[in-house]
DNA sequence: GTTAATACCTAGTAGGTACTCAGTAGTCCT
DNA sequence: AGGACTACTGAGTACCTACTAGGTATTAAC
């Protein structure tokens, strides 16, 4: 007569996926600071211990977290590079993907904010996927303006300043229609014709 | 012979200055869900009872940093307005006071995305402030351009995406220039040559 | 110098935090 | 069926959380 049978014990990849899952979901919302082990337990329909035994601390579940997206984010970097041809595509397919996506976009805007401090356990990461963000918008243009890097903040800025603002207002503003309109303006003397 | 006679008691007003600079500096690392009172009343050298004497609670405390930030933005709103005549003018204005402040930048970049859920204390601030942001924009921007409220979003867009990746890496990226060559390319074909 | 106002403290409450230890129970292999 | 493995739990630790009640001591007014 349990009900809950439906839900027994997983094996530990289900489970993992799961709890990132879950995690991810909860940072989104309140940031890492403001995760509770026990909010993320709650979720997976286990007990804290039985959280950590999948994880070991908070900081392991936050980068458990952030390895796992980065997997992802690899992936669909490949396949956007393997599909379009010109900069200016690879970044009209990062942002529609992004686009369907609201909730990781909103992970990593909170994170991104909260980890500007040093002593944030994902401070590292992020530094790091800054510079290779910005180091892979460069070499996209290095043959398209003079001022590859410079470019390169004017677009990852643009980016994210977009998305912040599309995830406070989604009903009013659409993020791929007005990263369109921007790419418009950033591409207009980088992107030779040669696309039409 | 206490030592600490140098700070006794002080005027409700100046106490509550300290207050507020010094939870600033604090929201600015670590967040609001990040804070706790104890290190605000550390801070300033009182007991968490004597700071809830003047701010009443957690929510109040971040009420009266957001309120004191608002009077501020204002006053350097409205010299920048006076001082410039193109809606050019007014963000480079803006730009080079938040360069000249990047702890304030930090606090509202980190409230800005934590406030992003709806729970959040400062939700409806940031949601209006917002808002009224845009409109601002958009009114400089309505002779300009057929489109004020989408180059306002891309204006206010590129401001914060800026800012943050300024923050994470100031020795690297120089946020008025950046911002120069933005607004280069954003004003292009708007700003009529009149100011020459 | 007495009174009134108030900046601030001591002590305490009720509950949340991450995390540990030792054991139980379900699953897979043979 | 028996044994190894492991996903998971119950109970507990040490500490931090915002917040309150009631009192003290300093300042200001008259």
């Amino acid at each position: 007569m349990t009900l809950r049978r439906e839900r027994p014990r997983l094996p530990a990849a289900e489970r993992r996926r799961q709890i990132i899952d879950v995690t991810t979901r909860l940072i989104a919302e309140r940031g890492f600071w403001g995760l509770s082990m026990q909010d993320v337990a709650d979720g997976c329909g286990l007990t804290v211990p039985g959280l950590l035994h999948h994880v070991g601390s908070k900081d392991g579940l936050l980068l458990a977290v952030l390895d796992h997206r980065d997997e992802a984010d690899v992936r669909s970097l490949d396949e956007a590079i393997g599909d379009a041809s010109s900069a200016r595509e690879i970044c009209a397919a990062l942002v529609r993907r992004n686009a369907n996506q609201p909730e990781i976009v909103r992970l990593f805007a909170v994170l991104q904010a909260e980890s500007l401090t040093p002593g944030h356990p994902a401070h590292d990461y992020f530094a790091a996927r800054q510079q290779k963000t910005l180091e892979g918008f460069a070499r996209l243009l290095k043959d398209l303006t003079p001022d590859p890097d410079g470019v390169a903040v004017r677009i990852a800025a643009m980016m994210d300043g977009l998305q912040v603002h599309w995830l406070r207002n989604p009903a009013e503003i659409d993020l791929v229609a007005q990263w369109e309109a921007a790419a418009e303006m950033i591409f207009r003397d980088l992107d030779p014709p040669t696309g039409g």
